[in-house]
DNA sequence: GCAATACTTAGCCTCATGGCACAGTATGTG
DNA sequence: CACATACTGTGCCATGAGGCTAAGTATTGC
């Protein structure tokens, strides 16, 4: 469960930033190349590279580098952690104490 | 959609940071008082307050004060920004461009 | 009214974040 | 081989987040 918290805690950072929820709308649509993707946002190339490796390093995406190309890819069950979250949140108010509300209740142990 | 954006942008920032994923865990169970909430988080009052700060902005929380006690409650409400964004993520690789997905494809503009 | 309680305000400090420029490396192309 | 392309690495900078202490204000209880 510590182990939880720290992802969790990263994909919110992660999705904190506008660029970065951007980056994962965009990659909804299919794996793209770091260039493409950067040219859609206002930053110079190092700063965005940045933005992917938090991402990378978060599990939202991975990538795979090919060549001189690095390609990105959307790594969709991680935003599954968000549902996680939120049923949990709901477990919390509704009083109920199941088997996962137990288990995410030491989350911040 | 602006309004939109800075809205999801304060709740992601809100719930990066465990401290507040905490408070709104706690304030699940019901309405508290700065002080029993302080209590449970180890830092000192004004370091806390800055967090009930940040998540009465952001709208998750609002706050109540009567006589010398701040009461904290939960805007559940709020919460739901998050499956609106991640249906939206859903319908994006579904390819699906329904209302939602065009309301929302604004989001970073 | 005096003291305790419950914030609140102000100011300071440190570190992380997000941006930049510039130079370097690796890989395709003619 | 030369040159363009696509990152990658380095170092710098400004801002803001998150923490602290110390002092102040407003209520409540005796």
């Amino acid at each position: 469960m510590a182990q939880y918290v720290a992802e969790l805690d990263g994909v919110f950072v992660a999705l904190a930033d506008p660029t970065r929820r951007g980056v994962v709308r965009r990659l909804g649509r299919g794996p793209t190349s770091v260039g493409d993707l950067a040219r859609e946002f206002p930053m110079t190339l190092p700063s965005f590279m940045k933005h992917v490796r938090t991402l990378e390093t978060s599990g939202l995406i991975h990538t795979v580098k090919v060549g001189r190309v690095r390609t990105c890819v959307l790594n969709r069950e991680r935003l599954a952690l968000l549902d996680d979250w939120l049923a949990d949140q709901r477990a919390v108010w509704e009083g109920r104490t199941d088997r996962l509300a137990t288990l995410l209740a030491e989350e911040e142990s």
